[in-house]
DNA sequence: ATTGAAATATGTTCGTA
DNA sequence: TACGAACATATTTCAAT
């Protein structure tokens, strides 16, 4: 179990670690340290702080989904017509493998969800049967991203 | 330069390596491959052929903002007056740290952007003071996520 | 596609400054 | 914090199947 703490300080070096490993979480520590010239065993010990920090919460490989034929992203704003709802369909929200997020949202919506799609098509089946059919549904909007401009992580 | 395939054929094992990378990239691949019960050179040589297929778009180290006090995420719906200054205005979105996704979206809006923020009063500065002074951006619609219940990538 | 083995490089710990 | 040294592991390549 990690400690997170409320806010953290790192400073210069801490972030050269961090934004080299943010852009490739495989490049070896002793590369960093070679780049930036202190020693791996340093390095080492910082990103052990780091981590019980809570500041890094993983790593992850990224995959290219349109690779697998997924083009298509959508935002779809959901009107759910009780609030006591909500919980159970989230619930039913996560069984769908093609949503990709899922947020309680301020405004006209009671949930934000994106999702991944391969066309058209099935965007249209991911609406019409899997989210329209979730019980406390009455209504949703739907936004496709026609191209994502900017995609990354909070800047060090 | 990578060669991006339209479609790849991925198989069981594929995609047991992959999701454990996905899961967490700094796994080592021998450890992998103890897992699965085949070599390690095995697992190498699948690795490279992902990566050469495209499907591997790189790996990141995944940073908590919570820690650093970004304790805030939006959406902000942005209309644009003039769709000709559509590429400009994702210029200038692009030099806000704060803004993680720009899509260019069907709907009612030109831009749906995703931000993340310390607070309230540091939102109503992002849409004050940077959002909407760029050239175009005529008015926006916010919805704060009160809670992310999803975040993950397409599932293999 | 997969293997084992060999060579090279990295991860990890620890005593010390 | 940082270092270097020592040890344990992992990566990478390759010839063989």
């Amino acid at each position: 179990m990690k400690i997170i703490n409320e806010t953290v300080e790192i400073d210069g070096i801490d972030k050269e670690i961090l934004r080299s490993l943010m852009n490739d979480a495989r490049k070896p520590v002793l590369e960093i340290a070679r780049k930036i010239g202190i020693s791996g065993a340093a390095i080492h010990q910082r990103l052990r702080k780091l981590d019980e920090s809570g500041l890094i919460a993983g790593s992850k490989f990224v995959i290219n989904p349109k690779v697998l034929g997924y083009s298509t992203m959508a935002f779809i704003g959901i009107y759910l017509d009780k609030a006591m709802r909500n919980p159970e369909a989230v619930k039913q929200l996560k069984e769908i493998p093609e949503v990709l997020e899922c947020h309680y949202t301020t405004g006209n919506w009671s949930i934000l969800i994106k999702i991944l799609c391969k066309d058209n098509e099935h965007l249209m089946y991911l609406l019409n049967d899997k989210v329209q059919t979730i019980e406390g549904v009455s209504r949703t909007e739907t936004f496709i991203s026609l191209n994502q401009q900017i995609d990354r992580q909070i800047q060090l």
